[in-house]
Order: C-alpha cells, then structure tokens, then sequence
DNA sequence: TGACGTAATTAGAATAGTTCTAATTATATC
DNA sequence: GATATAATTAGAACTATTCTAATTACGTCA
C-alpha cells in the first residue's frame, strides 16, 4: 500500500490528532471520521464508504465498517438506529434524540430542555444502572420549517 | 389445507374473537396472537415460529412474518428494536419504554411516571407531529431483582 | 348450499446490511 | 532497521427479512 505522506486530505482531516481517546487514528480512520464531522447529515456505512472513496480510492467498505465500530467503541461517534433500517452514524457526542422526518428523511438531532434527564420520567426500578439509551422519533415538520 | 374446524388451539386463543380492529383473525394469526398473549417475553419472529408450530404444525415462517405485520399494522403489538437486532414483538399497548438487562438479555417493561410525557423534556420545533416514538434502554440490574 | 372473487398462506428463492476469514500491509517499539 | 502487533483488504459467508408465484381459505351473494 502507498505510504500516508503527502496524501491529499479534505481539510478537517488534517486537524485530527495521531491518537484519539486511545484509538490510534490511521489514515482511514482519520478518513471516515473526517467524513462525518464535515457533513453531520447522519449518514450509513454505504454512504460513508462513497463519500471517503473520494479522499481513498482504495478503501474497502469492510474498513469503513472496522472504522466505523472503531469510533463507536471510543465514543468518538454514535449509531443511530431506525427500526432495522441500515445503522446511521452521528458526530454530535452531546446527550440528544433523532427525529426522523417522513416526508423527506431528514434526520434532525433534537436536544433536551435544559436540566431535563429522561429517566426522571421513567418508574425505573431501584439500584438499575442504565448504561445506554437510545430514544428516536419520527414524525412530520410543519411545512416550510 | 385441513380445515379450521375442530383444531386444537391454545386456551388463550379460543377468547380471540373472528374480527379484531378490523383485522380478520385466520387460525395462524390467532394462533401468533396468543403465543405472544400468553408469555409475554418479546420474542423475535422465530421465536414465535417455534413456538407457535407447537400448535400449527403446517404454519410457515413467511406467514408468521405476515401475521406480526398485520397484528403491528392494526396496532394489536408492538414491534421492540435494540440496535439492529432481530425485533422483538410485545402485545403490552400501554405507552411505555423497553430496559434490557445485559447480563441475563431479559427485556422488562419501563412504564412512566404518572403525567410525563416524553416529548414534555425535548425541545421540539413548534408544530412538530411526533407520531411513533421508541425508547430503549440498555443497562444492569442490581443483583437479586 | 354452491360458485365466485378476494385475501391469506405457503415454500423457497432472493435481498441487503453486516460480519467473518485469511492474506497482506502498515505502524510503533526496541 | 528488524520485529511484533494491529489495521486493512477482497471476497465469501451469514442472517433477518422480504418477495414471488402458486395454492388454499374465506366471505358474500345468488
């Protein structure tokens, strides 16, 4: 394979550190999560892999994968979850919900009123820790919003 | 294929009457209904096969699949997702929010606290119709509950 | 009751997102 | 610069689910 110097980068890429929460950020790693901070549109892996074959040709869509569980694991990105449409991947590492909107598909991150914490709402049983927590909501937006 | 008539049906099943919101109830569709009705563990579709085999020797995957659709569809059940895992069905209609133990992988019922409402916490745009809404959760309980 | 049209069921093939495998290549460390 | 470890790659494999086309059941109307 070609060395990683000189290669051409989109810009954003190249403000990523060499290592990241511990996960070290090779040039495809550093691809794929360039590619997410650079448009946060939420997409999929497929989508993913076309737009950072730009950057790599040589890529494969296994890496983007590897790269992709990579990030998650170190809590660089998240996954999103429609039903058991393909995974979405998100840079927005604050603590929010996804919005789907039916009419266009657009996924809106939505964030919670200020000192709210959803499991103040819920009749969770005592000592339960819960760990991971994934709220999504579809739905329509009023038009011209 | 033998006739309905005479069959052998498990109890719950013989209270699920012809009609049910506007969903016409077939011996394989009664008989996917009460297997759900009567243990309520959310199992995934092929769960439900196996079990409902027991009573419908000659029922297919395929209609076991069309009959959790149409049960969904008439808003009889509830299809349960965690990540990209194979759904789960739950016949519980009341609103309320799915925990998984990671230790065990037993899925319990969260119901709210009286009067919350979710969307009550979520800075939502004006005019926003948040129609389907899913939450789960993910965590540990303490030993011995 | 019997014929007819529609809807449901069936077996098996097909699909699609994701994961696995084994070989190659890159990276960090000594 | 050599070596050990980790990451990448191409392609096969996997699995939950959906689709297809043929058969069967059901409700209705005479």
């Amino acid at each position: 394979m070609v060395s990683n110097d000189g290669e051409a980068l989109p810009t954003a890429a190249k403000e990523i550190p060499s290592e990241l929460q511990g996960l070290r950020m090779t040039k495809q790693r550093r691809g794929v999560y360039s590619i997410l901070l650079h448009k946060r549109d939420h997409p999929t892996a497929n989508e993913v892999f076309r737009r950072v074959q730009e950057d790599i040709p040589t890529i494969s869509l296994a890496t983007v994968y590897n790269c992709l569980d990579a990030l998650v694991n170190h809590g660089l990105i998240t996954r999103v979850n429609f039903d058991r449409e393909p995974s979405r991947f998100c840079v927005n590492r604050s603590s929010h919900v996804h919005f789907k909107d039916k009419k266009t598909g657009t996924i809106h991150d939505i964030s919670f009123k200020d000192g709210c914490q959803i499991t103040d709402l819920l009749d969770l049983p005592d000592g339960i820790e819960a760990s991971e927590l994934e709220l999504t909501i579809r739905g329509s937006l009023p038009k011209g919003s």
